[in-house]
Parts: C-alpha cells; structure tokens; sequence
DNA sequence: GTCTATAGATGGATAGAC
DNA sequence: GTCTATCCATCTATAGAC
C-alpha cells in the first residue's frame, strides 16, 4: 500500500485515501440506518460517489469493510471508555465508586449520540454490527472481552460483599440498557409516551440510566 | 382455504395443516438459530421435509412467513404477560408492587427460556426478529405498544411519586435487559465470567433481574 | 395440494481497458 | 487506481404438469 510506501503524499495518494475515506464513510451510514444485509456494495459506491470496484480493491471483500469499520469504531469507543475508567480511578484512589465506574461505560456512547456529533451514526452502526453483523464479527464479539475486564474487576473491587457472579450478571444488564439506545426503541418509547421522551437531550438519558444502574447494583 | 370451508378434518387438510406446521417449526428454528436473512426458503423447506413452492403456496412470501410466525408468538408471550399481570393485580387489590408487574415482564419469556422448553427457540426467534425484522414487523413494532400500556400504568401507579417520564425510561431500560439475553450475548458472558454464569438457570436469572430492575425503579 | 423446472431479479466479485 | 462491462452464484416467486 503507498500509505506504509512512503511519508510524502502525492496526489494519487491523497485522492485514493479520500475515496477510501468516502467509502468507509457511505458504508458505515448505509449499514446503520438499513442494516447490513439490505444494503449492496452497489449502495454503498452510489452514495459515496466511486466506482462499483473500489470497495473490493481496498478492501477486499463487503464482508471485510465492514469488518474493518467495526473495528475502528469499536477501538475508539473502548479507549473513551477505558481512559473515563481510568481517570475515575485516579480520581478515587484507584479505587472508584459504582457510579463512576458505569459513567465511563454509558458516557462515551451517548456522548457519541448527541443530535450535533458527528459520531452519532456510528454508535448505531456498532449496535447493528453486534446484532447483525458477519461471523467474523460474532467470533470477535465472543471471544474478545478484555476492555470488559477492567469493568468487571472495578466493579468487584467497589461492592466487594457481591458475589461475582452477580457482578458479571448486573453488568449484563448494564450492557443491555445500552445496546436498546437503537433509533428503532427510541421511536418506540416515544409511541409508548406519547412524545413524553426526548431522545435527544442525552444528559438527562445519562442521569436517568446512571439513577437506574447504580440503584441495580446497590441492591 | 380448507381450514374455514368446514369442521371435517379430512386426510388431505390434516397432511396440509401438517405440511404448514412443519414450515412454520422449521422457519422459526431456522431464523432463530441464524437470522432472518441468512436463511433461504430452500434452508427452510429442506429442513422442513416439504417441496420448495410450499412456502409461498401457504404464506405468500418469505416475508410473510416470518410476519406469520412473528405475529403468533408475540400474542402468546404478550397473553403470558397480560395474565400474569392481571393475577398480580387480583393478589394486591388492583395495585400490584414494583416487583409483580416486572416479574410478570419478565417471566414469561424466561420460562419460555428454560433447557427444556418447547418454546427455548421461539424467545430468540423473536428478540431477532424485532432487531433484524423485515420493514413490516418494524412497523409493528413501531405503533402497537398497547400492550406496554398496562405495564407503564400499573408501574405508575406503584411508583405515584416518579414523573411519568421516568417510569418510560425505566420501562426502557427493563425491556433493554429482556432484549439482551440472546445465545450470543450469553455465551460472551460465559467467556467473561470464565465459565461461572450459567444461562440455563432460569430461575436464578430471574432472581437477578427483578433485584436489579426493582432497585432502579425504587431509587 | 404437491412437486419440478424455470423465470426473473439481484448482488458480490473480477477481468481488462485506460 | 479507477472505471466499465460482465461473469456467476444465489435467491424468491411462479407456471404448469401430475
């Protein structure tokens, strides 16, 4: 590739990392709002404005752009969390309270999805991916749980008298909460509310997931 | 159609009404096990031991078979619920506490859930058609929450001091956990738990849901 | 009603010109 | 690297024989 080639971008390079910019870009937005299996490599070169043959030349495969997009994202989304972690832990001595510990879970993803960042598709791209993606992406899924780790162990570390099991269960469910921010229930609950719920002022959503979490592992 | 042209079960109806029972079985497992749309009407036909124009010659489409099976197994589990809810509601007065009506949320699809159930399959069947479905169970999904309505009432008037907007958010949130305990999800817990969460235990899981849904919904 | 054969459409991937 | 044209596999749906 003349990215790992050489230091000094010329044209060409600069035009071929734009079109593969354009295509990483259509993808992710197509994948997130229609769902990986409704949407062609036909769509995805349509809307980013390229040639039919590009996605396979820079990528290979369909299967392996979204594989690559998944897994950029999914890197970003776990350095947030893991440096919140972090800073919380610094913050307390190295050893943080619940709530600050399930902040650094819940923040960055909402942070993510408020109405003006320009991340708030991806973190809809990502809760697809992990539902509907490919099964290179469920082995990932299955098997790569390190970022998980740290989460688990601070929090054994905060309510020691909990069993871990129970520390592993209750994370779940704070998983859980997360992975139904689709647009889909937010629609839904909104039906369900009559427009009482306002998706899009993601600080109050914070608080009350924050409110509802820790109440869960305080039990 | 045979069905409604008379009460005398002949040979034929009954080798029909098997030959549907067989699509609708293997269709479920089918799309359970692997998502709706990496399972062809030949996958399902094979399976099922019947001819491929079947499934078009008793649903119409693909789409409607999977609405068709969509559609039944919805109105059994959202029946569970309601039942439980009302005899909740019949032990207390008609004011059930926190605990009942979310227990009558989450049970059902638990029992459903257990090793060996008829209806283990038909719980995943659903939480993937709801995030993978066709654009006609979105739909669905979308305006038909009048069976939310009993639980979000029944909450608030358990719950008389919270703003109606947070028991939605919290109704939210429980569904979130009930979304989430797919086979996938499990067996990453099981591998960040490194073996000590165990899925099969229902009724520990239940356990573990209604302590932490009833703490974040007294907090 | 059941089955085979096939129409008709779509989509991923690639060859080869520039 | 980009692009067009095209191959080839796959799938849904249906026509028509039995």
């Amino acid at each position: 590739m003349s990215e790992a080639a050489g230091p000094i971008p010329e044209a060409d390079s600069e035009r071929e990392a734009a079109t593969k910019q354009q295509v990483l870009a259509a993808a992710e937005r197509l994948f997130a709002l229609h769902g990986f299996q409704n949407v062609s490599v036909r769509d995805i070169t349509a809307e980013a404005g390229v040639n039919l043959a590009s996605v396979n030349y820079h990528f290979g495969s369909k299967d392996a752009l979204l594989f690559e997009i998944f897994r950029r994202r999914t890197a970003e989304l776990n350095r947030d969390r893991a440096r919140m972690l972090h800073e919380a832990s610094d913050r307390h001595a190295g050893k943080p309270p619940v709530r600050e510990i399930l902040r650094a879970l819940f923040e960055p993803p909402l942070r993510w999805s408020k109405p003006d960042s320009q991340r708030r598709i991806s973190v809809q791209f990502i809760i697809r991916a992990r539902s509907e993606g490919a099964e290179s992406i469920k082995e990932v899924l299955r098997t790569d749980v390190s970022h998980l780790r740290r989460f688990a162990d601070a929090l054994m570390a905060a309510r020691p008298g909990l069993a871990p099991e129970d520390v592993y269960w209750r994370l779940h469910f704070c998983l859980g909460m997360v992975h139904n921010n689709r647009f889909a229930e937010f629609d839904r609950l909104h039906t369900l509310s009559d427009g009482l719920t306002r998706e899009g002022d993601t600080e109050a959503l914070l608080r009350r997931m924050l409110d509802f979490a820790e109440a869960g592992f305080l039990a």
